[in-house]
RNA sequence: GCCGAAGUGGCGGAACUGGUAGACGCGCUGGACUCAAAAUCCAGUGGUGGCAACACCGUGUGGGUUCGAGUCCCACCUUCGGUACCA
């Protein structure tokens, strides 16, 4: 019998299906195993090749945990809300909740094709009510708590207004945002507003005002993605920098937990540290600066102390809430022609566009506390306001960009640090002798740092302070489609919490999914909804698409449960994920934000442990390449690219994206557009029907611009699974997605490759048949060499899947498929504990050939791992390579037991080396038993 | 800019702890089968020189450590991911 994927897996997903093998139970004698995939987004592009790399990696991980006894979780659910499906609402008025599904739909089914072990019934999805019920409700915890510094971990709000009555706030030890104190009585006679605005600035999830990109054009707060150059990329329309009153979430409440915790988890090392780096803590000081004439103080964050003889000026973000106040009547107009041009840029240009330095004076100046020097107070883009105090004291002397800055508007600068000792070391270093700094003149840095954190307290005018980069989460969304807040104010506009029992609030109806006036969301609009009687309104904003991607993984382990968001009995079964596999892109954002939420419910009781991601691997990008033809305008002409790579100037071309279908020699440097092609271009862009193409000396080939990158509906270089599974089956591309690379490696998509795959498995399935087709097995014992040919697979396969190199364990089945086919092994003693070695990357296969050996239950049920004896690979001699001053010179066996002295003792005596020893003496010869022979000659 | 990662034949990659660089596969070349082609099978395949044995060169670039470096250290170049409202 010939293999044929199409019959063989139609035939086996049934039966899977219909015999709920992939259904896990929350109640087993078998240990557990937690393997997640990262949740996806449902693209209206639907699955490309790039999503199943990690999917088929964790199913191949789950699979075999499965063989090996585990009782396995292993599920798929979808991120449902976001941005792509409200802006195809705006365009063409399809409801997100229609298209969402259908794209869900469509991402089920081609996830079915692949042949993956979900538990299906798990499935989840944030849109659905039933699941951002819960959502809300955590959410309305955060509302709920504050973080205790004292008690370490999140308690009730209810618990700090007991203590505000009795003890005020002084003595509370809190993540805030509040910077003043009150006594008992003080909070007493506060108003219901008054006391509401004091508890906002203690909530996990507060209120507070925050900068984002307003487009007034569009109507709409945007991504920083969908902002380039200052204009909105769809449109071209100014952006600004808009103050907005927002939802947060305070993650940095918790930034020491979550820097501390890394240690314990299993992630890669350059995944530890860009969360690290990101939580970004630092030791250093708060400090005061006076204002000359003003009773206001600067204060600041600074990790250098010791510098401040050298702070010859103060710079303030120009947001700081201090500019207005103290801006001269002579700077006023300079300072708001600075704030114009501050506005229109984004943050990560503020950030990153070191050369250009920008600025104004304020005219105003501050006091340096120690030499009472007279320091001018400027403002400018690259002080941000949510880092820090939103100021600096700048020090030309020793920081790159403050002297950049003091060079290009003529600002003093004194030398603080005499570096001649160390040259080279930067700031960073922390390296040299005090100078010019009073008390501190002779001081290493060091020391310097300790005397001044010193003094600064004992003068009182600030303190030793730890700092982080982290910043909170801004949580609200002027969107329709996400959650929308379980909250409503009253009329005097304190936010007040829903009650749990009214979850879900669902979304409303509308018709229109364009923002509404003024910033405000599309809810806005729905004003049955939101205007409650006795003038209560509800909140406008939904909740960001991190808020249903932050705890789904716990929803998994009880996905059903309408009493809680998962039963405690399902919790402390599974746990934690003890596998989660997904890309770096996450770094930072969802898997930090995960963290948080998972830590405040552990603070809560509500989950059993304080990490939810115990090992993480990382899966790299399969990338598109993207294709496009040069068109110039003004000639409305299309040029070969080989024609615009001579010209010495671009200016005047467009690059047009191409559908890669119609390209020839696709991804390649050589790609064209033949005749053919330059007519499915015209057709599929009838704008450019009447435009000419230019080719070199009038070659049919049109030659377009190859490059590489992500794979987008945009850029019309999507390559569908679909295709490649109709042709080859899911076994094939299964094996083929893992033999391309390592999982953790980012690759371009080449299907060019796929045919080894596909032969090999035709070779696997041949092993099983005789020239007539049909199938053949014997019971006779194996041969020596066939058994080590199968326990060198069972050792290789067992130890790559341990450390995720699935495209070694692919490698490694076509040695032994080659070697018994050589052998011309027909055992049943051989070839059936080869068909469960295989089972958890080709399921299909293994489950014909399973039921062909004569066996009746699923393999991926029944089956049970081979295991490796390390009897059927001893060898009696080793063959060492010979080496001549470290080169490889000849390869010779000796007996596997021979002792480190014998080899040395050999070693001299061989050919080879007499003959590069010719003329020269050996100085000495390197053994290492087992492994290689060195002889050094000189 | 900052943080993180990667760079090995014509191509995807292997080499796990510093120990025979190029496993496995694609492609290519030659051969078998065939009237012919496809499919399949066999052999070869890093570069240069040589009939050959063999020699020299070779893991992004430049330096270093070592008996020995793709692997460790320093500097640099290129590409990719993230950079707080894409998910």
């Amino acid at each position: 019998m010939d293999y044929s994927p199409r019959d063989i897996e139609q035939k086996w997903k049934q039966y899977w299906e219909g015999k709920d093998v992939y259904k896990v139970s929350n109640h087993s004698d078998k240990p557990k195993y937690y393997v997640l995939d990262m949740f996806p987004y449902p693209s209206g592009a639907g699955l490309h090749v790039g999503h199943p790399l990690g999917y088929i990696a964790s199913d191949i991980y789950s699979r075999y945990k499965r063989l090996r006894g585990f009782n396995v979780l292993h599920p798929m659910g979808y991120d449902a809300f976001g941005l792509p499906a409200e802006q195809y609402a705006i365009e063409t008025g399809v409801h997100p909740a229609r298209s969402t599904f259908e794209n869900i739909a469509r991402f089920r089914k081609q996830m079915d094709n692949l042949g993956f072990s979900y538990d299906w019934s798990r499935e989840v999805m944030t849109c659905d009510p039933a699941y951002y019920k819960w959502t809300q409700w955590i959410f309305l915890q955060l509302f709920q708590h504050y973080y205790d510094k004292a008690a370490g971990k999140a308690m009730p709000i209810t618990s700090l207004v007991a203590r505000f009555e009795q003890e005020g706030n002084a003595g509370v030890q809190a993540a805030n945002s509040y910077n003043r104190s009150f006594s008992a009585e003080a909070w007493q006679q506060m108003t219901a507003k008054e006391k509401d605005d004091v508890l906002m600035d203690y909530r996990l999830a507060y209120r507070r005002v925050t900068y984002v990109n307003w487009c007034e054009a569009l109507g709409t707060v945007l991504a920083n993605d969908e902002v380039k150059d200052g204009v909105s990329e769809r449109g071209g329309f100014p952006v600004e920098r808009k103050p907005m009153m927002q939802w947060s979430l305070r993650i940095t409440a918790y930034a020491e937990r979550l820097l501390n915790d890394l240690q314990e988890l299993e992630w890669s090392d350059a995944m530890k540290a860009m969360q690290s780096n990101w939580i970004g803590r630092s030791e250093g000081a708060q400090m005061f600066f006076d204002i000359e004439g003003s009773n206001e103080k600067i204060e600041i964050y600074t990790t250098r102390a010791d510098t401040i003889f050298g702070a010859t000026f103060m710079v303030l973000a120009p947001e700081h809430e201090l500019v207005s106040r103290m801006t001269s009547p002579e700077q006023q107009a300079a300072v708001d022609e600075y704030l114009a041009y501050v506005k229109t840029r984004s943050e990560r240009d503020r950030v990153s566009d070191v050369k250009a330095v920008t600025g104004a004076f304020i005219g105003a100046y501050a006091i340096n506390p120690f030499n009472g020097a007279k320091i001018p107070v400027w403002i400018s883009e690259y002080v941000l306001k949510d880092y820090g105090t939103g100021a600096i004291m700048a020090v030309p002397a020793d920081d790159e960009r403050d002297r950049r800055f003091a060079e290009k508007f003529g600002l003093e600068i004194i030398e603080i640090i005499d570096k001649s000792m160390h040259p080279g070391a930067t700031i960073e270093d922390k390296l040299g002798i005090m100078i010019n700094s009073g008390f501190m003149n002779g001081l290493e840095v060091l020391d310097a740092i300790e005397a001044m954190l010193q003094r600064i307290e004992e003068m009182g005018i600030g303190k030793r302070q730890v700092n982080y980069k982290l910043r909170d989460a801004i949580y609200s969304r002027q969107r329709y489609w996400g959650e929308p807040f379980p909250i409503i104010y009253s009329p005097d506009s304190v936010a007040h919490a829903m009650s749990p029992d009214d979850l879900p609030l669902e979304l409303p109806e509308l018709e229109d999914f364009k923002p509404a006036s003024g910033g405000v969301s599309p809810l806005g609009r729905a004003t049955d909804w939101v205007n409650l009687p006795g003038g209560w309104r509800r909140e406008t904003d939904t909740m960001p698409g991190f808020a249903g991607s932050s705890w789904y993984f716990l929803r998994y382990m009880d996905a059903r449960n309408d009493e809680a968001f998962a039963s405690q009995q399902a919790l402390n079964y599974w746990r934690d994920v003890d596998l989660y596999i997904g890309g770096t892109e996450h770094a930072v954002g969802h898997l930090m934000y995960s963290r948080f939420w998972h830590k405040f419910l552990f603070d809560k009781g509500l989950v059993p442990t304080n990490e939810p991601f115990r090992k993480l691997i990382n899966q790299g990008m399969i990338q598109g390449v993207i294709e496009s033809i040069y068109y110039h305008k003004a000639e409305r002409r299309f040029y070969s690219a080989e024609l615009v790579k001579s010209m010495s100037t671009r200016d005047g071309f467009a690059e047009i994206p191409v559908h890669i279908d119609f390209v020839s020699e696709y991804g390649s440097e050589d790609s064209y557009l033949s005749p053919e092609g330059i007519q499915q271009f015209k057709s599929w862009r009838p704008e450019y029907q009447e435009a000419e193409f230019a080719t070199a000396d009038g070659s049919d080939k049109f030659y377009t611009r190859s490059e590489v990158g992500k794979m987008s509906k945009s850029k019309f270089n999507v390559i569908n699974p679909d295709d490649v599974v109709a042709q080859y089956g899911a076994d094939c591309f299964r094996m083929y997605e893992m033999f391309l690379g390592p999982i953790d490696q980012a690759k371009p998509w080449d299907i060019k490759g796929i045919s080894g795959v596909y032969n090999f498995l035709r070779r696997f399935w041949g092993l099983f048949f005789d020239d007539k087709g049909s199938f053949r097995i014997s019971d006779e014992a194996p041969s020596k060499d066939e058994l080590k040919v199968l326990h060198q697979a069972i050792k290789k396969v067992i130890e790559d899947v341990e450390r995720f190199s699935f495209n070694t364990c692919v490698s490694a089945f076509m040695v032994a498929a080659n070697e018994l086919k050589k052998l011309n092994c027909t055992k049943r003693q051989v070839l059936e504990p080869m068909v469960l070695l295989i089972a958890p990357f080709a399921p299909f296969m293994a489950e014909e050939l399973w039921h062909n050996l004569g066996h009746e239950g699923s393999i991926h049920a029944e089956g049970h791992y081979p295991e490796f004896k390390p009897e059927y690979l001893k060898e009696d001699s080793v063959q060492y390579p010979v080496a001549i001053n470290g080169k490889t010179r000849g390869t010779v066996d000796f007996p596997t037991d021979a002792s480190k002295e014998d080899l040395e003792k050999a070693a001299t005596e061989l050919d080879v080396v007499k003959k590069w020893a010719d003329g020269k003496s050996i100085r000495k010869v390197i053994v290492v038993p087992g492994r290689m022979i060195n002889i050094v000659i000189g």
